[in-house]
DNA sequence: CAACTTTCCGGACACGTGTCCAGACGTTAG
DNA sequence: CTAACGTCTGGACACGTGTCCGGAAAGTTG
């Protein structure tokens, strides 16, 4: 458990035409399949239509998964931070969690290839899908904890991550509906915050 | 959603060779993940394992998904049927949601790795799979039902699954051990079955 | 035993992933 | 202007998946 971050200390800042590449990138992957579905999804397509060479997308990205996972953490990342009062009411609290687990269950939802796509992905042995899988982990908790305030302990959190997991790999499957997931962690989260 | 079934209808009865080639085929892969990892998972290895063509293997898989999948499930339906009252008092029918859901979150726990790839392997998009898939769906709901007896409602078994996929994809992406899930469901279990 | 049917084999195929590397390119420095 | 540097390229590579098909082997019939 020591050594994780062993490809790490060579990295550089990235240029702002690097940066432009990687977000051309994960725009390209998300078009790709919502335009091709997820098995039209490859990295050479999707370099091919970022107009990159393929090599260079190996590049940024250590493997296809890595890819997909990452489209999931740039839209995680880009959610406003939540805002709650730091002792708030139960009603408040469960409030505000349902709305928090609403937020990230539809991350992907409008494209429900991508959400599957991202679900398997973020099951990758790669390194840096592990690296980013820690990341997006930790974010969640953090917006979970800051809607609970000061009745966040620890297996209200837990039991509430474990209810967001079961509802993005339901999701994944197809059984049900980003939407109707997204109502059933709200009644769960009655059950457990209180 | 009408011909979901369509390669079925031919399907005949397997030959007592035949079910044994089956059987021999899924054990190898149990045996070739336990040594080599899931990376040495591979239809062509576990066919050699197994004394067989890699053709031969894809005549009763259709994908390596398929394979790892059919592992789960033999698991699955190996386990006894649920016994339990009909009108369980509460305490009761809690108790053995709790046995339950440990016992299927066991099912594979003996093989982080194996798990791992079960996980993964169930969020494939062949068909068979997604056959599959819909039968372990089933039976887990049917064993939870049983356990709950008279206090069976929609609400609660949803809850519940919802809460064993979480602990199934958690657990698979290896943030925590099979046996601290199986704890951690039965806090959640507590919280929903009252 | 011979003819026929069904299954199994094994090898080729198209396509995907992820790695590698010689060389083209633009930028920066001498 | 030219040399050196870091990046991008494109194509070959090894290996995986899943499909296909002709011929060997096994099982079923007459």
């Amino acid at each position: 458990m020591s050594g994780k971050l062993t490809a790490e200390p060579t990295r550089r800042r990235l240029t702002e035409r690097q940066a432009d590449t990687v977000r051309r990138l994960t725009e390209a992957a998300v078009e790709e399949v919502r335009e091709t579905g997820s098995d039209g999804l490859t990295v050479r397509n999707v370099a091919r239509r970022a107009g990159v060479a393929p090599a260079t997308a190996y590049t940024y990205f250590a493997s296809r998964n890595h890819l997909v996972t990452e489209v999931f953490w740039r839209r995680l990342s880009a959610l406003p931070p939540v805002e709650a009062p730091a002792e708030p009411l139960p009603e408040e609290a469960r409030e505000r969690v349902v709305a928090v687990l609403r937020e990230i269950t539809l991350l992907v939802s409008d494209e429900p290839r991508l959400a599957a796509a991202c679900t398997a992905a973020m099951l990758g042995n790669d390194p840096d899908v592990q690296e980013l899988r820690a990341r997006i982990g930790l974010a969640v908790r953090r917006r979970l904890r800051a809607a609970l305030g000061a009745r966040a302990d620890r297996r209200t959190v837990d039991a509430l991550e474990l209810a967001y997991a079961g509802a993005l790999l339901q999701a994944g499957m197809g059984h049900t509906s980003y939407g109707e997931m997204a109502d059933r962690l709200a009644d769960i989260a009655e059950l457990i915050v209180r």
